[in-house]
DNA sequence: TCTAGTTCCTATAGCGACTATAGGAGCAAG
DNA sequence: CTTGCTCCTATAGTCGCTATAGGAACTAGA
């Protein structure tokens, strides 16, 4: 007999919240789960795995489309692991562009804060660098990433 | 007399693109600008130099309430720039935290990179490390930066 | 057994900050 | 006068959820 848990169960055990948990399963990162007579969800510890996968993965920032590649790739344990690697390795590259990104930010954020005196609005440095981008050294303007917590 | 230029001369002086411009005009951060006979809009300087600031803002990973502020403030130029360096300060302070979780994030992903060795699916760090959130470095889990780009 | 409280169900709308599309009108150059 | 660009409005789509409405089904206690 298998272990067979509600989605609030499964949304504790995993992390994930249970409308995130209904939500993956409509965009079809998690397969339609059996139902009880009540129709209600009932996940095993692989679904759970899964849930836990996802989660991980969302938190290093891979968006949905990178996660449903892991998935599959993980579906067949025989295959070479290229792609996983892949995907790891571009994600891994984006990332530190982020990070120049927000460190140049940073460094132009403590500039404004560090050069403002508390005086009055028409000599404040924050309102200056804003008003002025040639006076910036912020250049980097790069993409988010998708939706990291 | 007056500089006066197209939208498409504005997006371009500024950086903002067309559909932005007429975004920001929508959400109230752009005054309604005059129009030509044919409909078209007509900006000024002030106007253009309005949009940069924006733009720079947005850029640095200021949200639409914090640019609605920082604008109001830089209309006042008698009032006391405490709001803005408040504003710029608690942001900073948003960003050092960002960084923080980034360097974490970059940290786990290089370890699963490192630990990959290019073999089957079965054994690869990446998967391995993504399905296992007990054996991760990464519990930083952080808010976005509203679309920074 | 009744009932109160919790969990679950579906379907739909909202978030932020845009971006894209449809379907047209104006305008400048050749 | 026609080609092609820019512009107009209005609306829908993006991403990854999150919230809401309105109901059904379980669970525990009286």
């Amino acid at each position: 007999m298998q272990t067979a848990v509600s989605i609030g169960q499964a949304a504790r055990a995993s992390g994930v919240k249970v409308p995130t948990v209904r939500y993956y399963e409509q965009i079809g990162l998690l397969p339609l789960p059996d139902r009880t007579d009540g129709n209600r969800r009932l996940y095993d510890r692989t679904d759970v795995e899964r849930l836990a996968f996802i989660r991980h993965a969302r938190e290093l920032g891979f968006d949905v489309e990178a996660i449903r590649r892991l998935l599959a790739l993980q579906d067949e344990p025989e295959q070479s692991c290229a792609e996983a690697d892949a995907l790891a390795k571009q994600h891994l590259i984006e990332v530190e562009r982020r990070l120049r990104s927000l460190m140049a930010l940073k460094a132009e954020l403590e500039r404004m804060v560090e050069g403002c005196t508390q005086g009055k609005v028409e000599s404040c440095r924050v309102i200056e660098i804003l008003a002025d981008h040639g006076e910036c050294r912020h250049h980097d303007h790069e993409k988010p990433l998708s939706g990291l917590k």
